[in-house]
DNA sequence: GACGTTCATCGAACCGGTTCGACTTTCGAG
DNA sequence: CTCGAAAGTCGAACCGGTTCGATGAACGTC
């Protein structure tokens, strides 16, 4: 059943059964009504491929996802799912594509093939080679994070060394002197991670702005690796009263390691951070904190690339997102130690 | 650069072009060669949409994913990963589709545009009307579960009836008397949700068997659900000793209800269920459990549904997994109440 | 030396849509 | 009544690949 057929059947061409569809020529109303019948009685759908090779256009939007060998995290996750229902909402639909390790022939695939109309780049380093692919490649592409050089670029982030530096004054108002940053792994800042990069940076700078002495440390993205982190933070600097946070899978070994050390949140110690809503009012007690909205993302890169899709000479355009830190009970003011 | 612009410059046609690219039919060495070259030259990469259209399939795979507001367990998310994975392993992508409440288009647009020549659908339930469509629609499709009448159809699926009957007799062995299931949320076992179905005839007939008072409970999928729930069963039915579960979400609940309630596990309760190695190993302590095997799913879900397209008049293929019960710490002999 | 194969290549048709130009017909304005 | 514009429709070309049938050359066989 294809465009044809139903011409055939209607007892028009084939144009005007395209026409009829898309209203981009006036049809009289007897000759779509006509047509329409036909077309709810043999359940006709165009064929997706041979519409995007004529239009030059496919409708589908390329996300390119760490592989499965990284752990994703349930930011991660929540903004997958939230990517595709908002190129839903415009017709539009989702290409997966796993990068990094030996996945560069499906990255190449969805990039060089015309599968995809734009790409949404995910998890995205300080210097990317993905980035200069794609940029040579013309393809329209939004990042989720930015690079050094951001100006000439699409992207959507979170202001990590903004929110961060609102915790630490957070922390600093609450009469907090001793505080430590739990980075995500090591690996992640040697290779240029934007936003851990920034949190750090924002950290340091702020707590030394209020005259605080500030520690940050590395830590893998488990909660194993958690409970060692805060153990080892614990035996290093005793003298610290709180910690700021933007690694999310640690934070059950942290909680661990703080009822082991015999430490109530938050009369003996204070967490804050950047986290996922979900998993801030999971915690126990709930953790004060910056949301990191994971769906106001989604929604955002996608409306930039269609955006950019549309009209390829745009200038580029930004998001920079800053939302409020929500006060859970996870931080309180300091006691002696 | 399209294929005549490469035939062009090589001096041949475009189906001698064709040819030395498939392999099709014997072009000469030297022929390759040249088109080799100006290939790599040009950097051509032939369009999808038109090798789609002429060949009648797309070499994408659908994966039909439950909409973004129900929250995505580990286990499904790391099962999404893995398919990505292994259908790029057979040079196929992956579109993503969600369904369930108002995001039909969507899926209609993957099922009847000819998208894909093949879906993978989440999470189905025991009567489920989108496999009656895809049924009718003639789409190749292999269910992560199975419906009521599965003998005629593609799937890969948990034997959670075994698995809990395994751990229940485990737990029979330790010298437990008294037992609950916790299982997933109310909906979803009003809806026929069959793993919820399957857990629960299992538990309850193998109880019995061995003698055993069981009881089951739904529970909502998050951490706070399962603290009211756990709270629940211990009001109601004090002499429990173990629980066995399948709802993952609510763990973190469940654990802190044993904290607040004064039991340590296993000593005081045991603890046991279905749930992925992962968050089993990130439990404290870590679970004894049946590690749902997400990868291995994934890599069969996509092998069955890639036999299935080349061969569509293939005989069904199904496969029911039961993978072992990995003893860690969390389960432990009776205790006196 | 005639003949059937295999090799190497070409041109044309086809996949199923969209879109452009051209051709009637209808209709309202001058 | 005439003329131009708009409505309504058609045929043909095109998007960029694949594939079929045909053709000519090289080759081994009887």
């Amino acid at each position: 059943m294809n465009i044809g057929e139903i011409a055939k059947r209607a007892g028009v061409s084939r144009s005007t059964v395209s026409y009829a569809l898309s209203g981009k020529r006036p049809v009289s109303a007897a000759t779509v009504r006509r047509i329409n019948d036909v077309i709810a009685e043999l359940g006709y759908r165009p064929n997706a491929s041979a519409r995007a090779l004529a239009e030059g256009r496919t409708r589908t939007l390329g996300l390119v996802i760490p592989p499965a060998s990284t752990r994703l995290t349930d930011v991660q996750l929540s903004f997958v799912a939230s990517v595709v229902e908002a190129a839903a909402a415009h017709d539009h639909d989702v290409l997966l594509s796993p990068s990094g390790g030996d996945h560069d022939r499906s990255f190449d695939r969805v990039v060089t093939g015309r599968r995809v109309d734009g790409v949404i780049l995910m998890e995205i380093l300080l210097h990317d080679p993905r980035v200069e692919r794609l940029t040579s490649s013309g393809l329209p592409f939004v990042t989720i994070g930015h690079v050094v050089d951001s100006a000439a670029s699409w992207w959507v982030d979170v202001d990590y060394a903004g929110l961060i530096s609102r915790c630490v004054r957070h922390l600093a108002d609450l009469g907090h002197e001793h505080i430590v940053l739990i980075n995500r792994s090591d690996e992640l800042v040697a290779s240029g991670y934007g936003p851990a990069m920034r949190a750090t940076a924002g950290f340091l700078e702020t707590a030394e702005g209020f005259g605080m002495t500030a520690h940050d440390v590395c830590c893998a993205d488990d909660p194993a690796a958690g409970l060692a982190c805060f153990e080892d933070i614990r035996a290093r600097w005793p003298e610290v009263t709180a910690a700021v946070t933007i690694n999310e899978a640690a934070l059950p070994g942290v909680q661990r390691a703080l009822h082991r050390a015999g430490l109530a949140v938050p009369g003996g110690f204070s967490l804050t951070g950047v986290i996922a809503d979900r998993l801030a009012e999971d915690f126990h007690p709930p953790l004060t904190a910056a949301d990191v909205p994971a769906g106001q993302m989604a929604q955002l890169a996608v409306d930039l690339l269609l955006e950019q899709i549309t009209n390829p000479e745009a200038t580029p355009r930004h998001a920079l997102l800053a939302p409020p830190i929500t006060l859970r009970s996870s931080t309180g003011s300091r006691r002696r130690a």
